[in-house]
DNA sequence: CGATTTTTGATTTACGTACCTCAGAATTTG
DNA sequence: CAAATTCTGAGGTACGTAAATCAAAAATCG
C-alpha cells in the first residue's frame, strides 16, 4: 500500500501536525526534527497524493491563453482548441479563459499582460510577440510567481518557463531537404514567400531553409523573399507576377500563411507545370492542395497539441512539478498527401 | 461554484443517498425519481469530480502490458518506456505490470492474456500476434468487462477497445511516395526489405508502399521481397547478396527491424555510391546512419507516446469515459537528418 | 383494511490531505 | 530559576464522493 502521512508520522515518532508542517513548509520545527521526518519520507518513498491534496485545498487552476486577434485558419483553429480545452476543464479543476489582443502589436500584449498579473493567475499560455518590452511584462509574471508558456511562436532569451511550439528552424532545413531532392536534377530557381521578417517564427524558417539549401544544394538558385503579410490576396498577386517574371521558379517555399491565394495561383497552372510546392500549417485549403496534387509536402504543428501541451506544463509548474520533456516536444508533422490524418 | 452532488439533492427535492443511487446506478429508485434527479444533474450542469471519486472508492486502476520478449531496439525501447510509465505511476492511483511472452506465439500470448482475465485487472494492452485464437481470447477479457489495447501492432476486426499505434499502411504509402521523389529521374530497382510476411504491421506497410509506388511511379521497378526475420545479421548477408546480384538497386525500403545490418553494408559502399534509403524507427543506429548520410529518411512511431496514450485509453476506459480521438491519434513521424530531436 | 414490499431519508464513516486551534512540553532567555 | 518563547501533539473540520445502515414513509398486495 502506498504510505500516507500518517504512516510518516508513526514511523518518524511525531504527530500528524508536524508532517504537515515538514510537508507544507510551515513555521515551528526544529531542524532536528524536520529531519527525522524528511528522513521517514524518503525511507517510506511517500509521494502526496495530489488529487486528494487538491480536494482538500479546495484548489481550482486559473489559466489564461492571450491569443492574437488574427483570422488566419491557424489562429482560428488555436482558438478552438482552446475551447474545447475550456470544455473539458470542468472536472480538471481549471478555470481557463481567453484574452484577444491585436495581432503583433507588442504593446497591446503587455497591457495584457500586466492586467492578467494584477488580477492573479496560475497560468498564462501567449503567442509571443518577440520584443524588449514583451520580454520585460514576462518577466514580471514570472516574479509574481505565475507560469508562463509561450505558444506557437517563442520569445528569445526570456523568463518564460516553457515554449509550446516547434522548433522552426529545423521547420525551415527540413523544407530545405525535402525541397532540394523534390526538385532534384531539375533546374530552376526557389522562390520564398513569408509573412513578415518581423515574426520570430518566420525568420527561423527562412534562416534554416536557407543554409541547408546553400550547404547542401549549391546548385538551387534562390529568389529574393516575397513578403506578403499572411494575406491570401496579396499572396496570390504577388505570386501570379513573380512567376510571371521568372518562368523558370521550379520550386516555392511558402513558410507562413496565406496559402488560400498561393492555391489559386497553382490551380491555374495545372499539376503538370506547376512547380514544387512545400507550405506550412494543415488546414483545409492546404488539405484539398496536397490531395489535388497542388502542393508536394506541407510542415504541420497540431495546434490541440500545443494547447494541452501548454495546460499540462502549466499545471505542472503550479504544482511546482517537473515537466515530462519527451511527452511535451512538440513535433513538426511532415504530410504528403498518403500520410493525411 | 462547480454543483455537487448536495447541489442536486436539494435541486430535486431529494436527499443525498437517493442522489447517489441514481449516480452509482443502485437499485431502489422508482423511475419517477430517478427521472427527476437526471433531469436535476442535467440542469445544473454536474460533472462528478472523478479525483474525489476515486478517493473515496479507494480506487487504483491495474493495468497490465503484455510484450513481446524482442530484443530489438525499438521494443526494449517501449520496454523502457513502459517502466519509466510504472515508475510515474505512483501518483496516479495505477499498478502496471509487465508480462513478457515469446514474441511471436500466438499460443503463449493468449496464455497469458488468460492468466489476466483469471487474476483481475482494470486494463491489458499488448502487442497483438493477428491470430484467431488471440482474437478470441480478447473477446474473453473484454467481455469480462476488461478494457483491451492494442500496442503498435493491431489486430484485426477484434474486439479490443483502442488501438495505440500508427497507420501501417499509411506508412508504407509515405514511403513510396519519399522514395519515388527521392529516386526521380534515376533508373533502378528497388529492394523491399521486410521482417516477416507473418506481421500484419510489415504486411501493412509492404501493400501500401507497392500500391503507391505502382500506382504513382510505375517506371520504378521492384525486386522481390527480402525477409531477414529481423536479424541485423541475416540482413547484413541478404543484402549484400542482393546488392551484388543486382547491382542497379537504387533503393532501399527497410520496413521492419535489424537495420544495423542495413548500415554495415551502406557505410561500406559509402555515402557517395549507396542507394536511396529509407527505414522505419529511429533507434540510435538509425539515427546515426541519418546524421552520417547513409539513410535518407526514417518513418518513425514514438514508443513513448504509444504507452502513454495506451495507458490514458486504458483508464478512460475503465471510467467509462469517451477518449479524446485527436489526442491519442498515433502520428508517423518522418524524420530527415534535419529535424531529429 | 392491514400486512408486506419497495422506496426514500437521515446519518455516518471513509478516502488522503490541508489547515486550524489549543494545550502542553521543551527550550531558550533574562 | 522563573518567564518568555519556541516546538510539538492531539484533535477537529473540510473538500466531494462512495457506501453502508437503519428507520420512516410510501406504494402495492391480498
Amino acid at each position: 500500500m502506498k504510505p500516507t502521512v500518517h504512516d510518516i508520522a508513526r514511523s518518524a515518532g511525531v504527530s500528524l501536525a508536524t508532517v504537515d508542517r515538514v510537508l507544507n513548509g510551515r513555521p515551528g520545527v526544529r531542524s532536528v526534527t524536520r529531519e527525522k521526518v524528511e528522513q521517514a519520507i524518503v525511507a517510506l518513498g511517500y509521494v502526496r497524493d495530489l488529487a486528494a491534496a487538491n480536494l482538500a485545498k479546495g484548489r481550482t487552476y486559473s489559466f489564461c491563453f492571450v491569443l492574437p486577434a488574427n483570422d488566419n485558419s491557424f489562429m482560428i483553429r488555436l482558438r478552438e482548441e482552446v475551447e474545447d480545452a475550456i470544455r473539458r476543464s470542468a472536472p480538471e479543476r481549471a478555470r481557463i479563459e481567453i484574452a484577444e489582443v491585436p495581432a503583433f502589436d507588442a504593446a497591446a500584449l503587455v497591457t495584457a499582460l500586466d492586467a492578467i498579473r494584477d488580477q492573479g493567475a496560475d497560468g498564462v499560455a501567449l503567442v509571443a510577440v518577440d520584443a524588449p518590452e514583451v520580454r520585460a511584462a514576462v518577466e514580471r509574471l514570472t516574479q509574481a510567481g505565475i507560469a508562463v508558456v509561450t505558444l506557437v511562436s517563442d520569445l528569445g532569451a526570456s523568463s518564460r518557463d516553457h515554449y509550446a511550439g516547434i522548433d522552426n528552424s529545423a521547420a525551415g532545413r527540413t523544407a530545405a531537404n525535402l525541397m532540394g531532392r523534390f526538385l532534384s536534377k531539375v533546374d530552376g530557381r526557389v522562390a520564398i514567400l513569408a509573412g513578415s521578417m518581423l515574426v520570430r517564427d518566420h525568420r527561423e524558417r527562412l534562416e534554416g531553409f536557407l543554409s541547408v539549401l546553400g550547404e547542401e544544394f549549391p546548385r538551387v538558385a534562390i529568389l529574393p523573399v516575397i513578403e506578403a503579410r499572411d494575406d491570401p490576396a496579396l499572396v496570390e498577386t504577388m505570386i501570379r507576377e513573380a512567376l510571371r517574371r521568372h518562368p523558370d521558379i521550379a520550386g516555392i517555399y511558402s513558410l507562413g500563411a496565406g496559402n488560400r491565394g498561393l492555391i489559386r495561383v497553382l490551380k491555374e497552372k495545372g499539376t503538370a507545370s506547376r512547380p514544387v510546392v512545400i507550405a506550412h500549417e494543415l488546414t483545409a485549403s492546404t488539405r484539398e492542395a496536397l490531395q489535388g496534387d497542388l502542393i508536394d509536402a506541407v510542415l504541420n504543428q497540431d495546434p490541440g497539441h500545443e494547447v494541452r501541451s501548454a495546460i499540462r506544463v502549466l499545471k505542472a509548474k503550479a504544482d511546482g512539478l517537473p515537466v515530462l520533456a519527451a511527452q511535451e516536444r512538440i513535433r513538426i508533422d511532415i504530410f504528403l498527401k498518403d500520410n493525411l490524418p
